[in-house]
Order: structure tokens, then sequence, then C-alpha cells
DNA sequence: ATCGGGTACGGAAGCGCTTGCGTACCTCCC
DNA sequence: GGGAGGTACGCAAGCGCTTCCGTACCCGAT
């Protein structure tokens, strides 16, 4: 018996099954012009001697790539992570391979990571994580995806509405204004915001859901402080003291994303402020840990998991004739951060 | 001037930099018989454009892959995701891709995966996550492994000694010597383990570490309650309710890991028991959210980031002729989940 | 000057597969 | 019964790269 896997080629098992290794090659490829008897002779002593094509000759030769480009800012970030295990199970299920990439929230790192994707011959790539507010590097991405999506390439992306391509979106806005709501609805009106950079679209998005509740509500963006830093937990930190320094009678401070809630909350408690009855603290993501921080954080639930698998699913639907979105929904998550307003406040 | 990345082949870097086609795969791949001057040349060129080597092209041809495989219990899990972060980080500097797939902690469906990556032809195989106590499941492994190293592939593994591969090794035994001994010095006498499942090598490890302080105090493990429960946080709880219920008088838990101790600190909240004032609880990584937790958590801080780039270091290097070990060391990391014992229970 | 030996480079043969094109052969119809 | 039209299959040309082998050239020794 003839050694299965590496060693044996497509053209042993034309030999065996007396045909050449163009009508084997067709024949396991299910493709016109073989007879129904000759295929399935060919497929019968393939599988009995394992034989399995060698994907980089297959490729090499034109064939489609089995391989998934996954670039996300950082898988480490809980936030990423659990995206990134929607799309490996889903992958997980088709046969399919993921390879994952850093951007490092880089615009530049992203678009070299994009380019080495397709060098690699990626059959898709899905690119998750905020867009940027640099329309250099975003117009050259576009570009870039735009070439390879002609090639046949496939491109799905989370959370970024540019760039043309299929997009699950993350209810940004909407969550930004459920907890903006929530917070009035308490009685806040010394309202303070953790925001990440100012050029993330994410960012952007939300912000906007948080004016548009404070509309509602007679207040306006520019009466709140809004100090930008950096989107993760250390950003929340630096954040919130600013905010204690400059504006120590705040009552409730939105950060735009649990990474940087968490920040917030080591803060305040380094200070002894106390949590939900001097200061109230919202989040934006609900990662798996929220629930279990001191105090359980009130932020906005976005199914990340499900927004991975939605992510790969667009991608393996054939192109439409223009770019699909596919809404995330939110809930609001109330927990224990978030209380009614201290008096003195009101 | 050609267009850049793909379409962009050797061939075309070869005539900007007026050389054979052989000359600029030579200068590229760093081999002899080049001179220094058009060696830097042809690199010269070869960034200008970006060019990026067509890796199926390469691999067919016969050189290494520039892939590599990465098999975690789960990415959404922080534990492997750091280690995956680590990973890609060395990775992205040495311009490889990774691979990641899911284990699920399955003996069955990490052997496929092994054997999906082998057909891809990853160059680099790296597998973290525990072993199993599956004599069969391992043997099969180790053996397609093997055939998989004698092939010139390259593998390393994280957190088990089996598999015959250059090994990451935690410090799982010393560290949970290091938490019992932690506990014990605080008075602690009435003492249970929340463990995973009891075939995890992880497991196994770091109970002896528990057991061997122990012994160090005339106590003995078979003295104390271990509930056998998933490795994971849901686990944790299960495992306390359990402890609970059989065992009213325990003082202290000791979770085999954050995940675990996340539960067990959950239920104990459910439950209105005061932490460290009834129950001291440690858990064991040390993953990034340990410090926020409510309280935050005891527990010995393993060098998850730095382990995943160990294990790819290794593997770059050309194999040894044994498996290499490579111990990670290990730090217990005192927080405000630990205290000393209430009074009664001395 | 001549020759051996080393170095720098180019030519060309594959790696295993897909696919365009050509060639038999068969069927059907006027 | 001869040509049109179809079907089933084989030949061979690549895909982009690595590498074996051959050739040109330069050096120092004769």
């Amino acid at each position: 018996m003839p050694k299965p896997g590496p060693g044996l080629r497509l053209i042993d098992v034309a030999h065996r099954a007396g045909v050449s290794l163009a009508t084997a090659s067709r024949a396991l490829a299910g493709r016109e012009g073989v007879s129904e008897e000759v295929a399935n002779r060919v497929r019968q002593v393939a599988d009995e001697l394992g034989y399995v094509a060698n994907p980089f000759a297959r490729t090499l030769a034109g064939g489609a790539s089995t391989t998934v480009g996954l670039i996300v800012h950082q898988v480490d970030d809980p936030y990423f992570a659990e995206i990134a295990g929607g799309v490996i199970g889903l992958a997980d299920e088709q046969r399919l391979l993921v390879q994952i990439c850093h951007s490092g929230r880089d615009p530049g790192h992203e678009l070299r990571q994009i380019r080495h994707l397709i060098a690699q011959r990626a059959g898709i790539i899905i690119i998750a994580g905020s867009g940027y507010d640099d329309p250099r590097a975003e117009a050259e991405a576009e570009a870039v995806l735009s070439g390879y999506q002609r090639g046949g390439g496939r491109v799905a992306v989370i959370g970024r509405h540019a760039l043309g391509a299929d997009a699950v979106l993350p209810d940004n806005e909407a969550g930004g204004h459920a907890v903006t709501a929530h917070l009035l609805g308490l009685g806040h009106r010394r309202i303070a915001v953790a925001a990440g950079a100012p050029g993330l679209n994410t960012v952007i998005d939300r912000m906007a859901g948080v004016a548009s509740a404070l509309r509602e509500h007679g207040l306006s963006l520019d009466d709140l402080p809004v100090v930008h830093t950096d989107f993760v937990r250390e950003g929340g930190r630096t954040a919130t003291e600013r905010i204690l320094a400059e504006h120590p009678s705040t009552t409730a401070i939105i950060a735009l994303n649990d990474a940087m809630a968490m920040g917030v909350l080591a803060m305040l408690r380094e200070r002894g402020i106390g949590v939900p009855t001097r200061m109230s603290v919202v989040g934006f993501d609900d990662v798996s840990v929220a629930a279990d921080l001191a105090p359980s954080l009130t932020t906005v639930r976005l199914p990340m998991i499900d927004m991975g698998r939605m992510a790969l699913e667009l991608a393996l639907e054939p192109a439409g004739a223009g770019p699909r979105r596919r809404p995330t929904g939110h809930q609001l998550i109330v927990r224990d951060s978030t209380g009614p307003a201290p008096d003195q406040s009101r």
C-alpha cells in the first residue's frame, strides 16, 4: 500500500485509475467533461490511496485558496478575542484556516498586513476594528482592497463603514444613546466622557449617540468634559485622573469601551471614590469579564462572537452588487456600577 | 513602474535590479554565491517595490513555508489570547503569518487540527494548552508530529511535556506550591480546591505543587476536598456551590486557574460570603483582568505573552538533538482576595 | 602567457496542480 | 454516407519559485 498523504501525487492516482493527469484533476474537482463512470473510478482510487491534494500546487495553479485572513487590533484585547473566536468557530466548521494579524490600531501597519495577506493569497479578508479618520490611509486601503476584490477576493469588515466592502455594523450610535439616556434617567447631569483617540470611527459614532441623547434632554455635548486618551485600560485611568482634577463635581463617567471603563473603575478605587454612590460608570461592549468587575459594570452588550461569525458568513456568500451592511443589535445591561445621581448634583 | 503587491513577481524585482531570477532568489534568501553589493541592491529594490514572495510557489518549489500554525483551546479565553498575542507579535516581526485553530480541549479535534495544519504545509506548529491524560490520543498525536518533524517541520508546545517536541513549561508545580504556602502561612487549614478536568496535565501538575506545600505543613491532599469541574468560569461556580454545600467550614479556595477563580468569586458574591473576611480565594495565571476583579485576585503570574514568544523562538531555531525545555518562571501576586484565616477555624 | 581553482552569476529543470486547446470518436441529420 | 456538432479525454503550457549545474571571469601560482 502506498503511503498516504504527502508524497502521494495526483499523477499516482491517475495512473492507478488508468487515466491522464488532466482527467483525474477534473474528476476530483467535479468538473465537466468526464464520464460518470471514469469520475467514480478516480474518486474511488483517490479514497483508497488516501490522496490529499497539495494546497500549494493547487493554489499556485489557479485554484481557490482556503485560508481566511483576519486583521484585528490585538487578539489579547477581549473585544477582538471574542470576535476572533467567532470567526474561527465558523471557519472550523467550513474546514477553513484562519490567519490572524495585528494592526495595532496603526493605519500604516494595517495596510501592510492587508498587503501581506493578499500576497499570501488569502481568499477572504476580514478586518475587525474601527476605521481611522485618516483619509489618505483609508483611501489607500480601499484601493488595495478593491483591486483584491476585483481579482475575486472577498472582504468583510466589522465596525467600519468605509472600504467599500460588506460590513457588520455594531449599533454604536444607538448604544451610545442608550447608556447616556440611562444615566440621564438616573438624574445625572454632570457627566464626563472618557473617549479613545478622536480619529477612530467607533469613538465618533458612539459619541454621536451620546450627543443625541443629551440633546433630547436639552443638553449639549459641548458642555461636557470629553477626554480623549488611548482606547485601552490605561487610557481610562489617565482620563479619570484628568476628569477628577478638572471637573471634581462630575457624578458619572461614560467610558466608550469596557477596557477604558476598567481603567476608570481602577482609578476611582485608588482614589477611594465610591461607585455608584459618588460616581456612576458605564462601559461599552460587555466583554465577558464586565460582570465580574468590582462593581459589576453597566454597559452595552454587543454580540462579539456573532459579529465574527456574521462577517465570515458575509464573506462566504458571493459578492453582491454593492456592499451589504448587517447591523448587530445591542442591549443595555444595567449592573451595579450605576445608580441615582447624588443629591447635591441635582 | 510595475504595479506593487499581487502580480508582482520575483522576476520583476530581478529585472529591475538588473540580475537574473536565480540571483534575485539567492539574494533574498540570503544564500551564498551573491556578492554583497548585488544582494543589497536586490533587497533594496524588493523593499521599494513592496515585494512579498508568493508562499505557494515558494513552498511548492521546496522552500520553507512561512506560516506558523497555532493550536489553542480557544482564543477567547484570556489565557490563550495572551499567548496568541505573544506568538503573533514575534511572527509579525519575522514577517510570518499565524494560523490559529481551536482544539476545544478535545484530543480528537486537536489531532484533526494538527493533520489539517500539516496538510496545509505549515512550517511550524505550536500547540498551546494542557495535554491530556489519554495515552491513545497522545500517542497518535506524537506519531503524527514526529513524522512531521522528520520531514523538516518544527514543533513547539506550551505547557505539556509529552509529544517529543521543544517545550515551554510554565512553573505549574512551583506555582501551586506558592499559592498553597501563602494560604497556609495565613493560617488556613480548611482549604478546598476547585480543579479542572482530572485528565489535564496542567491540573495534575498544579495539584502536585499544592500537595507538596501541604506535606511541608504536615497535611495531606487526601484530607482536602478537591472538586473537578470544567476548567472555565462556570466550572468555578459549580465547584464553589458544591464546596459550600459539602464543606461549609472551608476558609479558603484554591482555583487552579483564574477563569475558575472568577467563577468562585461570583458564586461567593451571590451567596453573600465576604472575601477575604470569611473566605480567601486564589487563582492561577494572572490574566490581565485579575487585578480588576472584586476583590482583586491573589494569583500566580505566568508570563503568557512571553510564553507565546518563547515557543515561537524555540521553533525558529533549528531542531536540537533532543527536545529542549524552557521553564517560564512564576511570581506570586498577593492582592485583596486573601487574608488571615477567620479565628474559629484555627 | 598558461593553467588550476575559486567566486559570481545565468540557464533551465522541476515542485504538483489546473486548464486551454487539440484530437479522437460517436451521433445525428440532410 | 459525408459533414456538422458534441462529448470524453490527453497533451502541454504554465502558476512563481528554488536550486542544480554550467559558464564566464578573476586571482595567484607556475
